[in-house]
DNA sequence: CGGGCCTTTGACTGGTTTCAACTTCTGTGG
DNA sequence: CCACAGAAGTTGAAACCAGTCAAAGGCCCG
C-alpha cells in the first residue's frame, strides 16, 4: 500500500529517495481503512493524523448555526486530506472530514511528519510543493466565488476536476461550489440545451 | 530601512540571524519606492519581485472581462505582495498590484530568493509559516465566502483585519468581500442601527 | 470655486434560495 | 423477489438578497 505513495513523491520531489528513507517513510505511515460516513476528523477534536488517499474518495465540510453542511474540500485517489490549521497551531477543529465511499489511507502522526520533514528531503520538498498547490487552488477558487456566477463556476469546476465530477453526488459538489443543488440542477439543465 | 525587515524576521524565526546573514539579506534586498497608483506588477507581466511593505499599503486584483476591478487581497506595513503562482511558475500573472498610498518597498528578486532560501534557515523558516498563514487566511476566506451572507462577511472582516478597515475606501473593501459599494453602505447603516 | 473621488439612497431588476411536491434509483430486510 | 425506506435529482412558485443604475450630497485639494 505505501508503494501507492512511493509513485506519488517520485513526481513532486527532485531529490532521490533511498532505501534507508523508503524505511523511514514506512514506519512512519499507519495503513489504515475508513467504511463510508466514518470520521477521520469530527469539528472539536483536533487534527492528529494527515491522510494520503489510496483508495476511495473524502469529504471536508463545515456545518453552519443552521445545520447546513459547507463542503470545503473533496479528495480521491493521491489526496491528502486534513485540517492544516488545527495541525498546524495544534487547536480543536471546526471542520468535518469523513469517508464519502470506503477508503484505503496512510495516516502520518503529526510528531512523525515534523521528524520526516527534517530528515527525508524528498519529503519536505513535496510539503512545500504541496502548500504552493494548495494556496494556488485556493487563490483560483476564491477568485471564481468572488467574480463568477453559479454557471461559470460550474463550468470551471469541470474543467479542473473532471476527475471529481462523477466521484460524488450533485448536492456535495453543489455545496462545494456555494450553491444549492436545485441552483446547480437547473444550471446543468441550461447547460445541456447547449 | 532595511531594519523594518529584521524586527520582522524576529518574529517569525526560531533560528537567530548572525551577523553574516544580515549582510547577505541587506544585499538581496532592494529598497524601492512607489507612488499612489504605480503598479508593482502589471497583467500580463511576470512577478519577478516579491514586495515587503515597509511603509504605505497596496492591493492586488483581477480586472473581468466588463472591466470590473476583483480586489484578491491588500496589504499593509508589515505584509507581502506578489503573486506566488506567477513567481512559482514562471508565468504570466492575472493579477494587478498597485500602491493605494505611497510606499517604501523592499523588493526581493526571485533568483536571490531562492538562495537566501538556502543560505539562511530563518528567512526559509519564515517563507514556510508565511505559505501556512495564507493557506490559513484563504482557507477562512474562501469558508466565510461560501457560507456567509454580505453582513456576515463584513464583520468577519472586521474583526479579521482591524488594521485595514481604515486604509482603504470602502469601494475597495466591497470588492475584497466580493460585494458592492451600494451593498456594503446599506450593511453599515443596518449596523450602525444595533 | 470647481473637479475628483467617495458614499449614500431609492427604484428597479435579476439571479439564487427556499420550500414543497414528485420521481427515480438503490440497497436492505422480510 | 418484492416492499419499503432513504438518498438523490428535478421542477415550479414565491420570496429575498444583492446587483445595477442613476441622482444627489459630502469632502478634500488644487
Amino acid at each position: 500500500m505505501i508503494e501507492a505513495f512511493f509513485d506519488y513523491l517520485k513526481n513532486f520531489s527532485s531529490y532521490p529517495v533511498s532505501e534507508a528513507e523508503k524505511d523511514l517513510l514506512k514506519r512512519a505511515f499507519i495503513p489504515s481503512k475508513l467504511r463510508k460516513r466514518q470520521y477521520l476528523l469530527q469539528a472539536g477534536d483536533q487534527c492528529k493524523h494527515f491522510a494520503f488517499i489510496v483508495k476511495g474518495c473524502m469529504r471536508q465540510y463545515l456545518v453552519d448555526e443552521k445545520g447546513v453542511e459547507h463542503m470545503v474540500r473533496l479528495g480521491v485517489e493521491g489526496w491528502w486530506m486534513g485540517d492544516r490549521e488545527s495541525w498546524v497551531k495544534v487547536t480543536p477543529s471546526v471542520f468535518n472530514i469523513d469517508a464519502w465511499e470506503d477508503c484505503q489511507l496512510l495516516l502520518i502522526p503529526r510528531q512523525a511528519a515534523l521528524e520526516l520533514l527534517k530528515k527525508v528531503p524528498a519529503f519536505n520538498e513535496m510539503t512545500c510543493q504541496l502548500d504552493e498547490r494548495n494556496n494556488m487552488a485556493n487563490q483560483r477558487r476564491l477568485t471564481s466565488s468572488l467574480s463568477s456566477n453559479a454557471e461559470k463556476r460550474y463550468t470551471e469546476f469541470v474543467d479542473w476536476y473532471p476527475e471529481l465530477v462523477d466521484r460524488f453526488p450533485q448536492h456535495i459538489i453543489a455545496s462545494y461550489l456555494g450553491i444549492t443543488k436545485d441552483t446547480l440542477s437547473r444550471v446543468k439543465r441550461h447547460l445541456m440545451r447547449k
